[in-house]
This record gives C-alpha cells, structure tokens and sequence, in this order.
DNA sequence: ATCGCTGCAAAAGTTTTGCAGTCGC
DNA sequence: GCGACTGCAAAACTTTTGCAGCGAT
C-alpha cells in the first residue's frame, strides 16, 4: 500500500474554530447530539481532504483528542454515513475508505497491485446509474462505485513479467 | 444478508466426473498441480453457478471432501484467480464472492441494505472501462465492478421510513 | 526424490458489541 | 434527569501465515 501524504501542520487556531462552528451547527440542524468526538472526526476528514481509513481519521483526530477510541470513530463514521455527511466506500481487502460528502462527486479506481486509489469524475458514470436504475430498478448511490484494475504502473510491471 | 439458494442434489456421478475430467485437463494446460482439493472447489462454484463465498465455498465442496480446510481453500481461489479460471469480486463489509470465468461477463450492483446482488451485463460498463484507459492509464479489469446502492425492495422500505 | 501443497493452529487485521459510567440536551 | 454517547475490553469475522508432514509429478 502507498504510504499517505505528510501530514501538513496543523491549520491556526482561527481556521480551526471557523470549521467547528460549522460543523456543531451542521449536526444539530440535522437532528442529532453534537459530541467533540464527532467534531473531531468531521475534522480530521476536512483537513485531510480525501478518503482515509478509519485508522487514519483516529490517529489524526487523536492528536487535538488523545481520549478518542477507535470503536467511537467506527460509530461516528457509521452516524454521519447514515446522515448524509460522509460516504464510505469499500475497496477491498482491507479498511474501507471514508470521505466527506461534499467533495465533488467522484467514484473510485482502486489498483489491486499497489493499492493506489484514483478518484474519476462522477458524470461518466451518469448513463450507468440511468440504466441500474430502468433496468433493475437499483438506485446507485453517488460516490459508491469501485473500478478494480492494474494502474499504469503496476500494469507495465505486470507486463514486465 | 439474504440466504444462498437452496443447494440443488448433486448430479449424478457421471456428470461429476465429467466436470472433473475437463478440470484436470484445464489445469494441467494451466501448468499448476492438480489436486482433489482444487478440483472440489471449481467443482463447488460449477454447481453453484453464481457467485460464493470463501465459507460457502468451503460447505459445498466440504461435502464431497470433509477433510477440506478453509486455509486450502483461500489458497486454491488465490491460485485460481491467478491463472484466470476464477474472479474474485470484493462487495464490501464481509467476505469477498468468487465466480468462475466462463459466465458471461457482468459487474455487480450490491444493496447494502439486504446484501443482494444483482449481475449487470458487462457491455454496459464499456464505455467507462476505455475512458479509464485513455484519462488515467488505468486498466480496469473485467468481472471487477462494483457499484453500491439500494435495490428496488429496499429503495421502497427506506422511503416509507 | 523433489518441491509444492495441505491441514492445523495461531496470528493478523478490521469492525462490532456488551457494559458501566459520562455527558449533551 | 433522561437517554444517548463514550471508553474499554472482548468478541466476531475474514483472511493470512508458520510449520511439519503428505502427495503430485
């Protein structure tokens, strides 16, 4: 698997408020307890600003709440997935991926060699949906289709064999 | 999850073996040893016709072999996928599926509400596996599609809630 | 006879769950 | 204060791996 990108430094204070607010306004408009918990995971996931792994929000959002269980990072993920706020998406063997809602819409490449994940635009999947939907009646949710291949890379090393 | 199908009797023997004939040949060509335990797995996903999982895998074809491990049997399907004669499809939260090569090629839309699958002609995905090609270098393996939503019944349930 | 394969058991990794205590509302 | 949420630990589950012995070629 390829190793994440560094972690940039912790945004200023002020940004770091601003994104609060944001956030403790968002979840209690949509009904449900505003825990820093969940603030903290929300946050971890705005500053990464791209899918992580449960294990990776954790240890991002440990650093601003060294109390933070993984378990709770699991039923946070699960609550903000079923409230809209973050997508899951399942990659294969291992961890699923968890990014916020919001990002423009994408879907997923996932090499199977090397574990690379390439994010593709979310309008050339539109005529798939369409026909999911006409001919099975399956509503495809946005965001949650997974290509597994080779990436160029990896390809050519196949090949090389 | 909803359940496997109900398992058909087993064919008569002369069928079986006429199964197990081909699958030692086709092996054998491949260049890999043949072995009772790889055979009672192709054996396995022949009668089953569909998609399995490791575990189911492992019942089926644990009847006809009870000596059978679950370790041999994640090896075989390793292998089998390897030179080709198997896919392996990961549908997210739980076990991967495995199907044989040779069914007509499909991708999968899977409801993550009861776990159904449903297999989408392939054709339909045509267009997205070139522009994956050409925009990403990306080389999109067939039978390895996996789009996430809601099928029809369950579509239904969630919008009466 | 060789070398790969198998069975067994244990480990690894991800995600879930039971329970007692805590905290948001 | 009530009920939802959290931390902790243990369990559940899928998949992998080490190792000694067996078996296909």
């Amino acid at each position: 698997m390829p190793t994440d990108p560094p972690d940039p430094p912790d945004e200023p204070q002020r940004v770091a408020h601003q994104v609060h607010q944001d956030d403790t306004e968002r979840l209690r408009q949509l009904g449900v307890r505003v825990t820093p918990q969940r603030l903290f995971v929300l946050e971890a996931l705005e500053q990464a600003s791209g899918h992580m792994t449960a294990e990776a929000i954790m240890q991002r959002a440990s650093r601003r709440y060294p109390a933070l269980n993984l378990a709770t990072v699991y039923r946070a993920l699960d609550l903000l997935v079923s409230i809209g706020l973050v997508a899951q998406t399942d990659l294969g063997g291992g961890a699923a991926h968890y990014e916020l809602v919001g990002d423009s819409p994408h879907h997923h490449l996932a090499c199977e060699r090397c574990g690379l994940v390439i994010e593709m635009d979310e309008a050339l999947l539109a005529g798939l949906r369409a026909e999911a939907l006409a001919t099975y009646g399956f509503h495809a949710r946005p965001r949650h289709l997974a290509v597994f291949g080779l990436c160029a890379r990896c390809y050519a090393a196949e090949q090389g064999k």
